[in-house]
DNA sequence: GTAAATCTTAAACATTTGTTTAAAAAGAGT
DNA sequence: ACTCTTTTTAAACAAATGTTTAAGATTTAC
């Protein structure tokens, strides 16, 4: 049936690579086109429209951005450890995927239809159990009384906007990308050492 | 002279309104051109072109964020008290001009010129001694030794990032406007307590 | 009141946009 | 070899884009 299968891999992964690069709004197909070394029939042959093909872009960016986090909340480890190892992975997982976070919310928020992000989002982390977890965790007076959602709130501002604001941050200080490089590590330092006494508050380093 | 100033202000005020909401590549002048009330010729006429507007207002967007930063370097206060009261201000700003921070970020993002918004923005700010200020503090032992680099990120992801993700966490958790005022309210005060306490660790609550 | 300067408009412009069409090229099955 | 399906291409399409033109309206200056 299929001749090559790879040509229809070859489009998205140039979809890929000019939708996070540009935007939606800041690309034409014949950008993608041109990426892959084809025209734009091609694009609307196998995906129906830019559109069409945008949207299964940002639900596998959407679909990387979840994985990670499962699976450390699937893990069988206490809350305070669950909360240093999410934060490392995802700055690891970030540093080879910056422009994600900038993706992710820009696609959020010119978001034309109005179906919810939620249910492919929230009910998978919430089968972890980690929502329980957190819940006890606070009763019993291990962890900081806040609400989940100012939990996450301060967990993916530390964790998302520094590669947000790669560029501005560089043009501010003037630093080239290795600099920023390190920067960016010693920052994954600071947060970590910086949530995990917030949010379990028992245990201050003597 | 001119017969009515408030033409130029009218269309500056309604390319501020589009260009924040859909951004550089989301809108067309066109659009402007509506919000104003009038056509696309009249838009040219003041400004030169699309492009020339646009960095007029985000020259615009940049000088009022860097005005109340200004604004709390230069009072008389101890650094912890300006860390404190620069929080509150910046939290009291962008709860009017919510979408500021994604403007500013997105537009340096696709910046097409080489242009460093470091002279001014950086400059201003050194102008208030607040560097100096933060030396003195670090060597007196005041306040945590991390570079000024990493002071900068901490605090802009934790005042900047909430205000981006309005859609995202809206959507993620499924509240209303209102729901996340008040989050935001509490994320302030987090915000506070957490940043003190870690940039100035000798001033721990007994 | 008249002429010059300034402001505003509608229309046209050349490109670029996303999408479609129809034909050619390539493969698969027999 | 031949036919049918699948893949790829070049060309065309209408609509939208940023910009310009040239004429009309309004204000200013004398």
């Amino acid at each position: 049936m299929k001749r090559d299968l790879s040509t229809e891999e070859k489009i998205k992964a140039a979809a890929k690579k000019v939708f996070m690069t540009k935007g939606f709004d800041g690309c034409s197909v014949r950008d993608i086109a041109k990426e892959v070394g084809s025209n734009v029939a091609l694009l609307n042959y196998y995906f129906r429209s830019k559109e069409k093909l945008f949207e299964l872009i940002f639900e596998g960016a959407m679909s990387d951005f979840l994985q990670s986090i499962i699976e450390v909340f699937s893990s069988d480890l206490a809350l305070q450890e669950k909360t240093s190892l999410l934060i490392d992975k995802e700055f690891d997982f970030f540093m080879e995927h910056p422009e994600l976070p900038m993706f992710i919310i820009q696609a959020i928020q010119q978001n034309k239809n109005e179906s919810s992000v939620a249910p492919t989002f929230f009910e998978p982390i919430e089968k972890t159990g980690i929502f329980q977890q957190l819940k006890e965790a606070q009763t019993k007076g291990e962890m900081r009384q806040m609400s989940l959602r100012n939990i996450t709130i301060l967990l993916m501002s530390n964790v998302h906007y520094p590669f947000m604001s790669k560029k501005l941050t560089q043009q501010f200080h003037g630093i080239d990308e290795a600099t920023l490089q390190q920067d960016l590590l010693a920052h994954k330092a600071h947060v970590k050492e910086m949530l995990i006494n917030y949010l379990f508050p028992q245990n201050q380093p003597s």
